[in-house]
Parts: C-alpha cells; sequence; structure tokens
DNA sequence: GAATGTTATATAACGCGTTATATACTCGCG
DNA sequence: CGCGAGTATATAACGCGTTATATAACATTC
C-alpha cells in the first residue's frame, strides 16, 4: 500500500485535495442524478438553478452567480441550449448583453428536481457532512474515509434508525 | 450584484464548491510559486514529494500516491521527464512496470523547495484556514472570503503582531 | 458624428482530471 | 511449450475549468 502524500502533506496540498474531493462527491452526484432518470450532468444544474431563482440573467451575470469565468458559462449555456433547456435573446436595451431564460422543458426540470432529486442530494451529502466539526484537515479526512466507506448514492438523512 | 448559488445551494453543491475553492487556492498557490522564482508547475509537486519520501515508484503506485487515475500519473510523469525532473526505466523482475526515480535535478528542486517554499505555502494555507473551526459549509465560506480579502501570496504564519 | 475607449460575448488553445480501450508483458495451466 | 487470463502502461477522446484574444455593440469626446 502507497501513502496517500495529498493527505499526508496537509496544508501544502489543501488545493489539490479539495479539487480531488470535489470532483469525486460531483461524480457521485452524478451517479444519483442517473440512477433517478434524469438525463442531465450535475454541473449544469447551478446555471439553471440560478435562472431559476432570479429570473432571466446574461451570461455575465451567470458566470458570477455559478462563480467560474465568462467562457466558461459561455460554452455550458451553449449546451444547455442545445439541450432544449434555456432559450438565449438579445437584451431589448442593449444587443451586447444576451439574456438567457429557462425554457418550458427546462422549467419543468427544475420542477421535478427540486422535488424529487435535489432534497436527496442535499440529503446525502448531509448525512456524509453535516454533522462534522473541526479542523478542516480532519473534516476533508472524514469525507474522504465516509465517501470510500458508503458512496453517496447509498446514502440517506441519518435517521434515528439505529435506535 | 447577483447572488453565488453555489454557496447559497449549500450541500447541494458542495462537489462543485470545492472543486472551485481547490481551483482558486491552486493558482494562488501558483503565483507563490513563480514569484519564488522557480519553474514547475503546483499540481506536479505531489508527484515529486511521493517519489521523495517513498524512493522510486512506478506509474500506479504515483497514482494511487496523489489520488489520481493511472492515465493522468502517466500524462503528468511524461512532462516531468520532459522537465529532466525523474528519470524512468523498466523495473528489473517486471518489464511491464516503470519505475520513477528523482533525478539530481529533480531532488535538487525538492530539496530546495522543502527548504523555501513549502513552508512558506503551508504557512500561507495555515494562516487562511489553519484556526479555523465548526460544520464545513462556514468554514468554506470563511475560506473564500479569506482568499478574497487577502490573496494567499500576501499571507503568512499568523505571528503576534497584533500584540 | 467619426475616432477611440470600454464592455459583453465568443472563440481558441491549453491544463488537468476523467473513462474507455489498445498494447505489451507476465502468469498459470493443459 | 503455447495459449488464454490478468496486469501495467499508453493512447485517445472527452469534461470542464482556465487565460488570452477577437468581435460586436455601446459610450465618450472632440
Amino acid at each position: 500500500m502507497v501513502e496517500d502524500v495529498v493527505r499526508t502533506l496537509g496544508f501544502l496540498c489543501l488545493g489539490s485535495r479539495l479539487r480531488r474531493i470535489g470532483e469525486r462527491l460531483q461524480a457521485d452526484t452524478q451517479q444519483v442524478i442517473d440512477e433517478a432518470g434524469l438525463s442531465i450532468q450535475a454541473g449544469k444544474y447551478p446555471f439553471l438553478a440560478a435562472i431559476d431563482r432570479s429570473g432571466p440573467l446574461t451570461i455575465g451575470e451567470l458566470a458570477q452567480a455559478v462563480g467560474i469565468t465568462q467562457p466558461g458559462a459561455t460554452r455550458t449555456i451553449g449546451q444547455l441550449l442545445e439541450l432544449g433547456f434555456v432559450d438565449m435573446q438579445p437584451a431589448p436595451d442593449d444587443q451586447r448583453r444576451r439574456l438567457v431564460s429557462l425554457t418550458g422543458k427546462g422549467q419543468d426540470l427544475v420542477d421535478h428536481s427540486k422535488m424529487v432529486i435535489w432534497p436527496r442530494i442535499a440529503a446525502a451529502v448531509a448525512d456524509l457532512c453535516g454533522d462534522l466539526d473541526g479542523p478542516i484537515l480532519e473534516q476533508l479526512a472524514a469525507i474522504e474515509d465516509g465517501l470510500a466507506a458508503v458512496p453517496l448514492a447509498r446514502r440517506h438523512a441519518a435517521k434515528e434508525e439505529e435506535a
């Protein structure tokens, strides 16, 4: 068995480690979505949720809302356009800005997800790390170990089952 | 100002959020490395550190050690080979396995980094989040806010300056 | 009102992770 | 020995982030 250097090095590799855990978590989230029969990628949800919460947004606002750069937002919105979940039209007062809104199909997906899949995911993640506390490195170790022990797709909110 | 949906959605977007923070942290780390005049990318350090700690390792062991998949390790090691930091030769007993070791240049880089740059990075990250405690979402918010307020490159271990 | 600067989006190229698959070597067994 | 199964690495293709730069529309200034 080889030692996990990223974990061993602690603060020195915190960036790598957060990325690694984030990727793992997102892959597990994707599995939950797939098992629910939804045809959407996990990374696209924040865009749909942003529009659902705030109404039509421009590309630039979407980039800000999901915390990525503008070219990244342009690309993902392009994909959502092709998938038919959003619609885009120039802002009436400024032809440079493009207002992105949900289509009926997109709104249906959001509405369905809000009821069925988002609570499921949030509950699974809460089960994984909702009760954690203490220094961040310890929590990250607990999250990594927790995911290895029971993948996200098999988790649900901790109830009083053991009672 | 647009709301940060990833932060707002909490556990639901934890994967995206960890990735995002990890990327930001790693980019800031890169800046520290660049400012120190070193010509190496932050993401390659874990590979060098793994070999430094454990001696020559195969591609597969390196992948395990840094927590990525084998093709990712193959690629990064290919780059380190081109940069002249590592050397690769078939294992004597099994021609399938390739043992990756540090070259003199690679060892020099590691030795120098261990003295000069790694402590600097670890101290900056510790300054950012070493004293944090509590639920993970709160710590992540503190880290994001902290990075926005004072980038990693301008941080150092918190001393009793305020005394 | 034409030149110039600024802002919003798009495009290109790259970094670094992934999965899927090909290839080369080793091992075990008839 | 030779052949099929398994293992280690390499390659290809893609996801999704980045930076740098091009283009189009608006704003300003003389």
